[in-house]
RNA sequence: GUGAGUGUAGCUCAAUUGGCAGAGCACCGGGUUGUGGCCCCGGGGGUCGAGGGUUCAAAUCCCUUCACUCACCCCA
């Protein structure tokens, strides 16, 4: 029978193996924990939102939405798209949800995979998983500060040693055009030397001139206005007030006047972590201020901040969850006739929460013990002729290299089974 | 969307001027009765990414195509 194709998952999607998900699993549990401890409760988001949501957030321009989304019509001729980011989806949350009702402020966090449809390289999918964490209904610099705040104990808690901490302040409606407008001079005084991608931004969006990469370009920015120099006497003031509160709490930072943001609906306080060892895509999270987000989707005049960690990247960086272990113990039956008990023993110590494999019979001894070694289980539980016999199970510990010949009575209760095999586990702590 | 690089065993990679497709690791078995790791011996495994062309002969040369990777761009 001719073999037929093979099918591969689609350009840009991946699966994350056991290995890789463990780590996921250990940055998801700290953040669930450390975020509820600071008052920030989980929101599950639809992945499927109307296509007018993220045109009017996002911002119509921006290459998100000009040509990486996916989306599709539906078939009563709605237009629907997978989510490039959350923010847009919580920002409408609040609003349908009337979350600003009873409370003026809403701390919410979320975990889930986004789409966007880039060209891929390392660190970077198109489907990729963020944790992301927004507080609403704040506009005072206390409420950056605790963000931040949460984000670099969340940094420090996963382990993720590398990474810094960059700020910048991006003006708000007032001071921002001014400073674009300065900027977009002091390009056209220099076109002479800045390359063709220059060009274009000084059209579309001279804050990118800050970030280019080529060094003929550097250079030249290098005397270009900063924005520090920009701020009106309110979007300083904040931006003062948010510093002094995260030096009185020692946390970490640096200034970056270069930082720019992708989507329109950065106002005031932006922010980046960096970390080494993501190749050219080294941004494992992001965020800022979005005063004028949630009045821009028709509700009120909420302002909010917050931050998106790339959890593929995270995981990339952080120490966390890196150590495999292996099953408690391995169950190895010598013969046929030790199937049926073998598994008995296995159910029931799986039921008192132990983690334990189970090999078929058929292979040797020696066999089934390589097995065993190779899984990384601490103990053998060896199950032969001489055992069913008895009725009392052998058990090799693998690390010590020592037999207990016949101590584990296969009828006892499973309580009692699994204190048993406890007690041969903690033998040396 | 643009550019560069790479496709050979499960994984990492070799294969000289075109001449029988290999190694390490992994996997399986053995090294006297039921004892793992180290060592020794043996074994299974391949559409050489795919399609076409040149040639007595192609992993190798030519054309086409697909996939992956990295970088630009952009971003988490």
């Amino acid at each position: 029978m001719p073999r037929s194709a093979t099918i591969a998952a689609v350009k840009g999607f991946r699966d994350v193996l056991p290995e890789e998900s463990r780590r996921w699993q250990a940055l998801e549990d700290a953040a669930r924990e450390l975020f509820l401890a600071y008052g920030f409760g989980e929101i599950r988001l639809p992945i499927l939102e109307r296509t007018e949501l993220f045109a009017r957030s996002v911002g119509e321009t921006s290459d998100i939405v000009e040509k990486e989304m996916y989306g599709f019509t539906d078939r009563d001729g709605t237009s629907l798209t997978l989510r490039p980011e959350a923010t847009a989806s919580v920002a409408r949350a609040y609003i349908e949800d009337n979350l600003g009702h009873a409370d003026a402020q809403a701390r919410l966090f979320y975990i889930g995979p986004m789409f966007r449809r880039e060209r891929p390289q390392k660190g970077r999918y198109r489907q990729f998983y963020q944790i992301g964490a927004e507080l609403l209904g704040r506009a005072d610099p206390l409420a950056d500060a605790e963000l931040l705040l949460l984000l670099a104990r969340y940094l420090e808690r996963v382990g993720a040693r590398e990474a810094r901490l960059e700020l910048n302040s991006l003006g708000d409606e007032t001071c921002r055009p001014v400073y674009r407008e300065r900027l977009r001079k002091f390009g056209e005084r220099h076109l002479d030397v800045l390359c063709p991608d220059c060009h274009r931004r000084l059209e579309r969006n001279p804050l990118r001139l800050l970030d280019c990469k080529v060094e003929a370009c550097r250079q030249v920015m290098a005397d270009a206005p900063v924005m520090r120099d920009s701020l009106c006497a309110d979007c300083a003031a904040h931006l003062g007030q948010l510093r002094a509160l995260l030096d009185q709490e020692r946390v970490p930072y640096v200034m970056n006047f270069r930082i720019v943001r992708g989507l329109d609906y950065y106002r005031r306080t932006a922010f980046e972590v960096v970390a080494e060892g993501l190749g050219a895509q080294n941004a494992v999270g992001a965020g800022g201020r979005y005063d004028g987000l949630v009045a821009a989707l028709g509700g009120p005049d909420v302002p909010g901040v917050g931050f998106a960690l790339g959890l593929d990247r995270l995981g990339v960086v952080a120490s966390a969850g890196a150590l495999a272990s292996g099953p408690a113990a391995v169950i190895l039956p010598l013969e046929e006739r030790a199937v049926g008990p073998a598994f008995a023993l296995a159910t029931r110590l799986r039921q008192q929460g132990l983690s334990v494999g189970l090999e078929p019979a058929g292979r040797s001894l020696k066999a089934l013990l390589r097995s065993a070694d190779r899984r990384g289980a601490r103990l053998a539980v060896i199950l032969g002729e001489e055992e069913l016999q008895v009725g009392r199970a052998t058990v090799r510990d693998l690390v010590r290299g020592q037999d207990r010949r016949q101590v584990l009575t296969l009828d006892a209760p499973g309580p009692e089974l699994a204190s048993a095999v406890q007690a041969l586990v903690g033998a040396d702590g």
